[in-house]
DNA sequence: TCATTTACTTATCAAATGATAAGTAAAAGG
DNA sequence: CCTTTTACTTATCATTTGATAAGTAAATGA
């Protein structure tokens, strides 16, 4: 296996998957917040609850941008903040019923897309790119 | 096969993809260039010779946005603009002589980080990625 | 030939984002 | 206790990015 060639292969794929990414969820998002908010408010919907130093970590944003965008998703209703009752320095953040209707109208809109663009896939198409999404998942996206 | 499963595997592996990227190519550009410019160079790069309206369409930028990142960029001697010799309109842009190498550069340490990635990988796991990678690019991807 | 379209440029403005510094309050550690 | 560290906030500023409008020059087409 020659592992130039797979780099290769590797660097086409992931430019697809940005290209698919961006056409799943172009317009998917609420015009009322901005990329950085939505990229935040997707994370906590997939991982909350989260505090603002885990968005920081892996938004890779600083501290107080974090704490800047926070304040504006609290502000429009979309998240709610949660004290640690252990160490009152930390905050859980969670969707609030807004965000959540917010997200799951975004995230209708991507899976109505997604069965499209497998619509014309075949059951054996869709076993391969089953196990194929298992296999890069654990051995080369871990 | 439940579509529905396949949707969610498959926006874990979009999420992971996008978290694997930001590693694997984080610090690789030059500091002398926004992240937009990098876009833009990364897509000249697999693409070249590419006109304005090629780069417009596959970053999703206005014209007016895309013709003043590449005067930066051909300010920063990164590009060439060729005029067409038919359509006197149009241009190709090629990377120059620094673009070529600062581009040489970046790509080699994203392959070091990928080889670094893999290097545990038995020659098996790698005929199972390489036979993934293609499913996905064409079935999924494309 | 002359209006229209295409390809690209320039200028300008607002908004989003990134970076930094200084601060608060609570917890942890000697 | 008291110093240090942690978690987060607030304020400020520069830069980047997005959006719009007006323009040039060449090609197209009736």
């Amino acid at each position: 296996m020659d592992k130039k060639i797979l780099f290769n292969k590797c660097i086409t794929l992931l430019t697809s998957v940005h290209r698919v990414t961006h056409e799943l969820t172009q317009n998917a998002k609420s015009e009322s917040i901005t990329p950085v908010q939505y990229k935040i408010l997707e994370y906590i919907t997939v991982s909350q609850p989260v505090t603002p130093s885990d968005i920081s970590d892996c938004q890779h944003m600083s501290m107080s941008n974090t704490s800047r965008e926070l304040k504006k998703l609290s502000e429009k209703n979309l998240i709610k903040k949660i004290s640690d009752t252990e160490d009152r320095r930390k905050q859980y953040i969670c969707l609030s019923k807004d965000g959540e209707a917010l997200m799951n109208e975004a995230f209708a809109k991507v899976e109505l897309r997604f069965l499209d663009r497998i619509r014309n896939a075949s059951k054996e198409d869709l076993q391969e790119i089953d196990r194929s999404l298992d296999i890069l998942q654990t051995k080369l996206f871990y």
